[in-house]
DNA sequence: AGATTGGTTCGAAATTATTCGAACCATCAG
DNA sequence: CTGATGGTTCGAATAATTTCGAACCAATCT
């Protein structure tokens, strides 16, 4: 039976409120998440919490309420899925705001992303 | 009587913690504060709320949020307070962050603050 | 098919935030 | 001093988030 996996739900670029991404980017483990997420995508099983023995329930929500806020994107990749920074659809709709919150949390603006912040011409 | 009036607890600027400052942000009510403040120093009674008949403590403790935060300065003058953004701790410890974030909400990147973003030389 | 791996969803329980009235404090006007 | 205005703080009620186990689903491997 070929039943593709589940797909989730995304806010379209249009619809994030910044509200929303504050308050998702607002925990720290979330926000570590994404620091991993900004060097370029990554399976979910290779996405560490800074807890190991945190149980995937609660990494499922983690993930969920930053999908939900459209800061990332889960899609089914093999047997798992692979997470991604919708860095360029953040960046249009708040730009700069995703590339301070980078920089602040200690994230060199390298390569990683499509339309990085400053660095390198 | 000379007795001063209350003088509340801020953090220093290097104690300002990103998380604290978005989770701050990320409220509605709180961000259209910050917005008011984005044009320059307000006494309270003149900083005014979406809906103007919540009561007093509840202001009251939405500002607390933004203070302790780091994002606000509230000081006594008068006989009442002054609330001012703390656009230049903020810029300084996190570097883009607020300006993105006042962009992002509608502010005019205008005067009101010292070192404020690029627009006018 | 059956077992294994990787992940979502559903409740329920625990934690944390918000809201609001009441009490209190300070300043200014009379 | 008294009253009025402006605001903070406390405590209790409510609302929202977080956390976790159990149940479930999909894809891969044997």
């Amino acid at each position: 039976m070929t039943s593709e996996n589940t797909e989730l739900s995304h806010p379209g670029r249009n619809d994030l409120r910044l509200t929303d991404v504050l308050f998702a980017l607002s925990d720290p483990e979330r926000l570590a998440i994404v620091r991993q997420l900004a060097g370029g995508p990554l399976e979910m099983a290779q996405c560490h919490l800074s807890d190991p023995s945190i149980p995937k329930s609660t990494k499922s929500h983690l993930m969920k309420v930053l999908r939900e806020a459209g800061i990332i994107r889960n899609e089914p990749f093999g047997r798992g899925r692979r997470l991604s920074l919708r860095y360029h659809d953040l960046e249009a709709r708040f730009p700069g705001l995703i590339a301070s919150v980078l920089s602040a949390c200690g994230v060199e603006s390298d390569a990683g992303q499509p339309g990085s912040p400053a660095g390198k011409p």
